[in-house]
RNA sequence: GGGCGCAUAGCUCAGUUGGUUAGAGCGCUACAUUCACAUUGUAGAGGCCAUAGGUCCGAGUCCUAUUGCGCCCACCA
């Protein structure tokens, strides 16, 4: 069977086999258990517009790294999935799909609209899912959630309704951030701010008094003057003062407007005189209210000017710009033009800028909330992982803002608002009902004839809720109990603020506990050039191309080896490469473990084997690398370091299991110990291996003569730290210098294979001590000598050569086979470094302070270092004098 | 304007609380090749650890300043 496996490792004939056979038995699944703890993941669902790019790749991984780790600790392990509705990203889709049809949504109408996202839903809501399973994601799909699944809109709701009645939410008249395209307010976080080059534009309002004396503003956005109900000027500032309280006319307009003193109003910037549109900017809203100004809209929610703006009713904003412009330079009221670069917030799904609009919304108080959540992250309970991010969560928290929750869109959750028609005619404040749902008639006058507000909530006013709202919340099921708190969170930095830090303030509100004990911040994928990875930029490296080409335990592998420390992530498509390779070199060891082996001799409990079989020193080695080897990865995969733990298999793997252990054991490969270890040390490092590459550990798995069920199910390997011999390891260590010193010193004389070559070996005394005839034969074998000898002396006979521990680059081969005066001259600078480095470490060794404060073993370490340095100046001495 | 991060081999980056001779992958050079694997093996070259000070017996690692990048936040109209 073993020799039908091809030389290649080929990963689309394991891949969608094995996650079959996981899927169909229920290998992911996780329910409450009495016996075992609990570690469970909530995935950050992705959009269901999303297709996997690599930021969800990376995400993901991690992800399925830790869940699977955990799950063979023999933790309850339950990673969560689901998709999110994506609100404003959704209906953009589904809108662009009508607009093929010539249709705008308002054809379809509210209902009919929302139908159709719901078919698109259908039949498109799922790719991301299909691809995080081509990933090998081990997901317990039978809990699949959605935000908008109805039990969730009714959590989403029954939310609603507790903050409104604890007077946390609000609705107000506030400046916000409208997209005038997608036609809806956005969050302060959905409006990111970009550079942009624009200009600062000067214009002349004259006074009333006399139209001859002018006072001149600066503004990025003339357009806003028709909307002017002021001009402010700071009450320091001398050119100003006697103008203060007069009045201006406003151009174009006509309407008188008053010239006000505030103190916010920087003198340095323009001309130290802003005028003051409260109706268009957040500052000249505070300076609205302050001063009891009119508030003058002048826009229309697409952005085009309305009729208070007279002439101008009907041009889009940036048409008007440059016609009030026009206007204003006929009548020489335009100044000067100077380029200015400002930054203006645009909507984070469209790109259109932004326009600060006045209109009335729904908001959440944050503050109150804010506060358990900054407590339990200062207090340690809540950690983040690297530690830097906890400041910028902090510094976040303290400083909240208000969350405006409602959107002017139609897919998502509505916000559960009714009003009373009739209690309305009355007083327009009044007739609001909040209800989770639908009442039948007012409560006040009993009128039936009720109407639902018209706007959506945020969409991240549902995904806030996902750790506990998807165990089906406010119910308070077994699950629920079970699973939370939930364990890590494994996310991007982008979105701390959207999500992780509002997923803790509803912990605490609703739950009175934190919803992780964990967050992991991993880096942003970008490419080689560190541009973030974009459709437009082109510069995307496609994930499932990459599982196509390269196989998804490649990917996930290579991803995970450059992932240090919430880095960012620099990635090239040559980077799967190594993935590939390592996928390979596994498949090969074992295919070679495999054809050697007889599967009747390792039917044995390595414990009790080791027990009563003397091992020999090659395998005892690799067992104590192994586990070496596994306590590093542990501790590391408990410390979140992920590349370091995907390092440490690596070289583990490849530069001692295979480039040593396997060469080793060639001539011994039928002995009966080294039967059992070899196929123990490849069976337990499958394993190990596992949480990084599912697939092809489980392809081999399948083949390993004891294999039971699937290797998801087998235990993480158990640490024998008494099997860890750090003598034994040092011991090979040097008797590997050996051999590379032997094999490099006969090539460098060019001595043929058939050629005698006879190796004295002048040895420290600890390899004498330790030395057994087993290692010798090795070190024969390996560098394909003939005879060995030790010698206590520096000294060679005739087609005879000497290596020197401790010392290993420098091989004297007899005979004038090299340049002799280069090498004294070289030996003569090694001797004259170590000269000098002996001094310091002297000096050192003689300092109270050192030997005092630094741990022994270090002391110690140096003491023998000084040692070895004497001892490698006398080597050298002895060379030189041979050589001369 | 505030905050955070980065600067180590040609390239991309590791380097745990300061402590043996600063590492890996890729690339490069030479050699090897029926013996698990050319998606391979062995060896080699290549580092004033950004700069300048400081603390310390000892600094890539800690402190201060400087320079150059990158990111996040913020209402300079």
């Amino acid at each position: 069977m073993i020799d039908e496996l091809s030389k290649q490792y080929n990963p689309k004939i394991s891949e969608d086999k094995w996650y079959k056979f996981w899927e169909e038995n229920k290998l992911f699944s996780s329910k409450p258990s009495q016996d075992k703890l609990p570690y469970c993941i909530v995935i950050p669902p992705p959009n269901v517009t999303g297709i996997l790019h690599m930021g969800h790749a990376l995400n993901n991984s991690i992800q399925d790294i830790l869940i699977r780790y955990k799950r063979m600790q023999g933790f309850e392990s339950l990673w969560m999935p689901g998709t999110d509705h994506a609100g404003i990203a959704t209906q953009n889709v589904v809108e662009k799909a009508l607009a093929k049809e010539g249709l705008k949504r308002q054809d379809l109408g509210r209902q009919k609209f929302i139908q159709r996202v719901w078919q698109w839903k259908e039949q498109y809501g799922s790719t991301i899912i299909h691809q995080l399973k081509k990933l090998g994601a081990s997901c317990d799909w039978s809990r699949e959630r959605f935000t908008m699944d109805e039990d969730y809109s009714a959590s989403v709701a029954e939310v609603f309704v507790a903050l409104y009645e604890k007077k946390l939410i609000y609705q107000g008249n506030y400046i916000i951030n409208w997209c005038p395209r997608c036609q809806t307010a956005l969050s302060d976080e959905e409006a990111a701010h970009a550079e942009l080059q624009g200009s600062l534009y000067y214009l002349k309002y004259p006074l009333k008094n006399n139209p001859l004396e002018f006072i001149t503003v600066a503004t990025t956005r003339p357009e806003t003057m028709l909307g002017d109900t002021a001009v402010a000027v700071n009450p320091k500032d001398k050119r100003y003062k006697q103008y203060i309280g007069k009045t201006l006319i406003l151009p174009l307009i006509n309407r008188q407007i008053k010239i006000i003193a505030d103190a916010s109003v920087d003198m340095e910037f323009g001309t130290g005189a802003v005028k003051v549109t409260p109706a268009h900017d957040p500052n000249d809203y505070v300076l609205g209210k302050k001063h009891k100004l009119d508030f003058i809209n002048v826009m229309a929610p697409d952005a085009t000017m309305n009729d208070a703006a007279q002439k101008y009713s009907g041009l889009d904003r940036f048409k008007a710009r440059e016609a009030i412009l026009e206007d204003l330079g006929d009548l020489g009221l335009l100044e000067k033009i100077n380029p200015h670069t400002l930054s203006a917030g645009h909507c984070y799904r469209c790109h259109t800028i932004v326009e600060p609009y006045l209109s009335k919304q729904w908001f959440v108080k944050m503050k109150p909330l804010a506060r358990p959540a900054i407590e339990a992250v200062k207090k340690g309970k809540i950690k983040f992982h690297p530690q830097r991010w906890t400041k910028v969560y902090l510094n976040w928290m303290e400083n909240i803002q208000d969350w405006c929750i409602s959107r002017q869109i139609w897919w998502g959750h509505r916000i559960p608002v009714y009003y009373c028609k009739n209690c309305r005619q009355k007083n327009p404040e009044q007739g609001i009902i909040v209800s989770a749902t639908k009442p039948d008639k007012c409560p006040k006058c009993k009128s039936a004839d009720l109407f639902q507000e018209e706007d959506v909530l945020d969409t991240w006013f549902s995904s806030w809720l996902w750790p506990f709202a998807t165990f089906y919340w406010p119910k308070e099921s077994a699950d629920l109990k079970y699973f939370y708190p939930t364990s890590t969170l494994v996310t991007a930095p982008e979105i701390i603020f959207f999500w992780v830090a509002r997923m803790i303030m509803a912990g605490f509100e609703f739950k009175k506990q934190a919803p992780f004990k964990d967050i992991y911040i991993h880096g942003t994928v970008r490419d080689v050039e560190g541009k973030k990875m974009s459709k437009s930029l082109g510069n995307v490296i496609d994930p499932l191309e990459i599982i196509d080409e390269y196989g998804a335990d490649a990917l996930r592998f290579s991803l995970i080896s450059i992932t240090s420390q919430g880095q960012d992530v620099y990635l090239a498509k040559e980077r799967f490469e190594q993935g590939r390779n390592f996928a390979n070199k596994i498949w090969n060891a074992s295919r070679f473990v495999l054809a050697n082996l007889k599967p009747e001799e390792v039917n044995e409990d390595l414990c009790v084997f080791f027990k009563k079989e003397q091992l020999d020193i090659v395998n005892r080695w690799i067992l104590s690398r192994f586990y070496s080897t596994l306590d590093k990865v542990g501790k590391e995969l408990d410390g979140y370091k992920f590349n370091e733990a995907a390092n440490s298999i690596y070289a583990f793997f490849w530069h001692e299991f295979c480039d040593w252990y396997l060469e080793l054991i060639k001539p011994q490969i039928n002995q009966k110990q080294t039967q059992v270890v070899m196929y123990k040390v490849l069976e337990k490092t499958l394993r190990m291996i596992h949480p990084f590459m599912p697939f092809i550990t489980e392809e081999i798995w399948q083949r390993l003569p004891q294999a039971k069920n699937s290797i998801m199910q087998q235990s993480w390997p158990h640490l024998q730290k008494n099997l860890i011999n750090i003598k034994n390891e040092q011991l090979m260590q040097t008797a590997f210098e050996i051999i590379n010193t032997i094999r490099n010193m006969r090539a460098e004389l060019d001595v043929g294979l058939q050629n005698r070559v006879n190796i004295k070996l002048a040895f420290s005394d600890k390899l004498k001590q330790e030395s057994t005839q087993v290692l010798f034969n090795h070190i024969k074998n390996l560098a394909k000598i003939d005879s060995l000898s030790i010698t206590e002396k520096y000294t060679a006979g005739v087609n005879e050569y000497v290596v020197l521990l401790k010392d290993m680059h420098i091989a004297m081969p007899l005979a004038g086979l090299v340049d002799a005066g280069a090498q004294i001259k070289k030996n003569q600078l090694k001797i004259d470094k170590l000269k000098s480095e002996i001094k310091n470490k002297e000096a050192m060794l003689d300092n109270k302070n050192f030997t005092q404060r630094a741990p022994k073993e270090i002391v110690e370490a140096e003491r023998t270092k000084l040692d070895d340095m004497a001892g490698q100046i006398a080597k050298l001495e002895v060379i030189i004098n041979g050589l001369r």
